[in-house]
DNA sequence: CATAATCTACCTACCAATAGGTAGGTAATC
DNA sequence: GATTACCTACCTATTGGTAGGTAGATTATG
């Protein structure tokens, strides 16, 4: 799901592997709380090079996002088609999430985290992260739509409503199994925000 | 609840205006966001004058959410007294993030910020943040171990996993409402996550 | 009460390190 | 030859912090 597709058309060898370190050291630390000069003695290139892949901060970060959409845009299709059932979908999903975090790899989802810090964050990023949320509600939403009206699963509310609080309570996890440093917590939590859609 | 006590004993006048800024700019762009010199132009001092309040930027840090939590507690301890009703209880804490978060006072809880940040904050910091949800937990689940036993809200599952879900249901509706910049979200979000525990 | 000592809270000056970035150059590859 | 991807050298600005000093307020002492 967040993983990348090594592929993309758009990035060199190298610049892709600038975004996964990008990757993980927003995951841990934030927009500022990381540097050119930690990617490049990860990368094993001068600081200065970096700027020939990504001219600024900004565009390496948005370019970070990005990529990160990219790959839970074609993760969420890969599980529309896999799982027929809307509520095997959206267990999937938080399964998903659950082994990511239990194995932090990764730890945290960086939109979820670059949306606490957004109000200090450059435009184009904060536009990134926006998206990133607006598309994941809309998936959540369709999916919930869809297992509702076949009974798969059930509503107490609309569509859109319950999709947005089932991400407020999948993001909210995250957070909590951080700050206790339990990552089984969030798979408890996962699992008890999605008992409330089970049929009886 | 978040208000601090302008009579805290442990702390000069001039300390608690410097925390007090401190916390707008943590809410902002969380600990690598604001630096010493941001809080001295705001404060009207020089830069090393701060540290003779506080000798490092952890010191700050760490005294902003120590604060924050001694007025979580005092409001929780508050509500507790003036809320009988363990529902109304948790309507009225919820309400109250509700209101913060429309009027950007705080804009967001600045431990669910820092908790997305942890792995890169100072230990006593981080110290702090985990204890924050832990004492949140602790008060949520005896409001629902209370609130259940008199027929008030009626939960699914042990107060304790109810509780960590319901506080990241609260964390998670702030990070939506920000990331889509739409603070009525959170409100929306919290409430539906009570409607969870409404006795029918 | 007057004075000295101490405390508090600020200042200037300075430090090393770091941060994001620019500019010009070289070598390898296509 | 043009492009790509690296390099060195350098820049300004900023960051968190140290050290020594001053002035006013408070406390202790005779």
């Amino acid at each position: 799901m967040p993983r990348h597709d090594a592929e993309s058309p758009a990035y060199s060898p190298k610049a892709l592997e600038i975004i996964a370190h990008a990757n993980e050291l927003i995951a841990s630390g934030g927009y500022n709380g990381f540097s050119y000069a930690d990617i490049a003695e990860r990368v094993a290139v001068r600081k200065a090079s970096i700027h020939h892949h990504f001219p600024a901060k900004a565009d390496l970060v948005k370019a970070t996002v990005a990529l990160h959409r990219d790959a839970t845009r074609r993760g969420l299709d890969a599980l529309d088609e896999a799982v027929p059932d809307a509520m095997a979908r959206l267990e999937a999903y938080a399964g998903f999430w659950a082994q990511c975090i239990e194995a932090s790899n990764p730890p945290i989802c960086i939109c979820a985290l670059l949306a606490a810090e957004l109000p200090s964050l450059p435009a184009e990023v904060a536009d990134e992260v926006k998206a990133h949320f607006e598309a994941l509600h809309a998936w959540v939403a369709s999916v919930m739509e869809e297992g509702n009206s076949r009974g798969s699963l059930r509503l107490g509310g609309t569509p859109v409503a319950e999709a947005t609080a089932f991400v407020a309570s999948i993001h909210g996890a995250m957070l909590g199994a951080r700050a206790v440093g339990d990552a089984a917590l969030f798979g408890t939590i996962a699992h008890q925000a999605l008992e409330r859609f089970r049929p009886r």
